[in-house]
DNA sequence: GCCAACGTTGGC
DNA sequence: GCCAACGTTGGC
């Protein structure tokens, strides 16, 4: 069964058309526990949300996880983990936070609860909400 | 183990 | 640019 996430990037530092234009993508860098639980986590074939941090603050595309958690090669003391994420699609009608914020059912969501945390689960029930506020047809 | 000081994230 | 929330560091 697929599980459902959503990672952030800040757009000046990896952004979506970088993203579409890799195709496949090491997702480096995840410096927290929390996160890091949530990447090791991560089965092959789940996707996930791709959201534009700082700049934009929207839903942007959709990835998949094309390689399950492995040791983070930006990181030398082999502490922290990374995963492989690969372009499905982009989001047709880019989800904003402001957007998700107004959505009563969607109040319970880990981007809204737990603002800081770059990756999360997202419930299937949340999933399909946002999907079809991004008229995302997979 | 506690907590003050400090650093970072990310929305506004 | 500000600041709330949260994580980390280091003295005690």
């Amino acid at each position: 069964m697929t599980n459902y996430w959503l990672i952030k990037s800040e757009p000046s530092a990896f952004s979506w058309q970088e993203q579409l234009r890799n195709k496949i993508e090491p997702w480096t860098g995840v410096r927290n526990h929390q996160a890091k639980k949530n990447l090791q986590s991560m089965k092959k074939n789940d996707l996930a949300f791709f959201y534009h941090s700082n700049e934009g603050k929207e839903i942007v595309g959709i990835v998949r996880i094309d390689k399950e958690a492995y040791p983070d090669p930006t990181d030398t003391e082999h502490r922290w983990f990374c995963v492989d994420v690969e372009t499905i699609c982009s989001v047709p009608v880019p989800i904003t936070l402001k957007k998700i914020k107004s959505i009563p059912e969607l109040e319970d969501i880990a981007l809204i609860k737990q603002s800081r945390l770059s990756v999360m689960p997202i419930t299937s029930e949340h999933w399909k909400i946002l999907c079809d506020l991004g008229n995302v047809k997979l």
